[in-house]
DNA sequence: TGTTTTACGATGCGTTCGCATTGCAAAACG
DNA sequence: CGTTTTGCAATGCGAACGCATCGTAAAACA
């Protein structure tokens, strides 16, 4: 048998070449050609390592998502409101890191509206998030209803980092929109 | 020559099959032959009305966007609060109508990210939108900063729209959401 | 009434798609 | 050192795609 070759490395170097094509032509733009193209490998390879189309572009979801919340769990802060200030930062597409995987987030976001699958796992991330943001809220301000700040914290972020997606907000302009907003849930209103 | 027909009408018949089809497949779903049996019509219909298939996307677009302003130009209310709180509602998808187009909204924003001229149309509609929350947030509660207010709300129903579409939250919490967010800009904090 | 123009239906073309199949070089293994 | 197994490249297939073309029934118009 030939080298014997980091299986899970591979499929995560065809991954991020899915995930770049996505980011920058749109989920339609995803065939096992332009993949193999973009990856720099053969065709063969890809489906050597992807049964299936649909596997392919699971394992993409799950690449990204496992790149945000790597991003989201290397974020330390000594005071919980700045966590949650650097947290809510995170998800908007404002470093490097961010901007690339953010078009990814928004075109999966887009697709689980009509594919129940993608739906699911990131229904749970939601939650989770959300649950999170609650409790990091109540920590700064206890009291009032923090799984519904949560909640609405959440759909802020998500409808800003589409609103700085298509170029409707910029970057700074966005920062300053999560200080304001997390400035009112922070503070007794 | 053959009977006369309406030809925007028919045009429009047309655009609704690939919103329906938008709504419940995505934007991938979107091929001449499916348009043509979701309208039940020929493909040569489809041909002889739309030269090319980025024609009958962009109409579809022009289509819907006409809708959701036409229902927001429906929209009449007694105090500008009231009116306020009915637009924002109007943008999520809690009514029938609603319902059918925030999907298609969905699809076309996040293609927006990939293709520019998507995105044009779509920032000038936000900003007209967030013009016009700015002009009634500074006639309930004068003073403040409508333009920033105006922007975060925009933000924030788009998100929960798409929280709302995957069903993380339901068409009550997202309602009750709403109001919460608008007692937290128009009361003075 | 004859002519012209319009609204299509039908069909075909070249391309691209996902996927299956085949073949083979090479390295691990007995 | 042979055998076997693995990693992959190459090729082919049927289906679906967007689009161009052609034919024609029929109504508007002269």
């Amino acid at each position: 048998m030939p080298k014997q070759v980091d299986h899970d490395e591979r499929r995560r170097e065809i991954g991020a070449a899915v995930c770049r094509l996505i980011a920058q032509r749109g989920l339609d733009a995803v065939s096992l050609r332009h993949v193999a193209a973009e990856a720099g490998v053969s065709m063969g390879r890809v489906q050597h390592y992807f049964a299936t189309k649909d596997d392919l572009l699971m394992f993409a979801f799950e690449l990204i998502s496992d790149r945000v919340a790597a991003r989201l769990g290397a974020i330390s802060a000594d005071d919980p409101a700045a966590c949650l200030r650097a947290v809510l930062l995170e998800l908007l597409p404002l470093s490097a890191a961010a901007r690339a995987e953010a078009p990814v987030l928004a075109a999966f976001l887009a697709q689980a509206v009509v594919e129940p699958r993608l739906g699911e796992p990131l229904r749970r991330g939601s939650g989770e998030m959300a649950a999170w943001l609650a409790g990091m809220i109540s920590a700064v301000r206890p009291g009032g209803d923090p799984e519904r700040d949560a909640s609405a914290l959440l759909a802020f972020v998500d409808g800003l980092m589409l609103q700085v997606l298509i170029g409707q907000v910029s970057a700074e302009a966005a920062e300053e929109l999560v200080d304001h907003q997390l400035g009112r849930v922070l503070t007794r209103g």
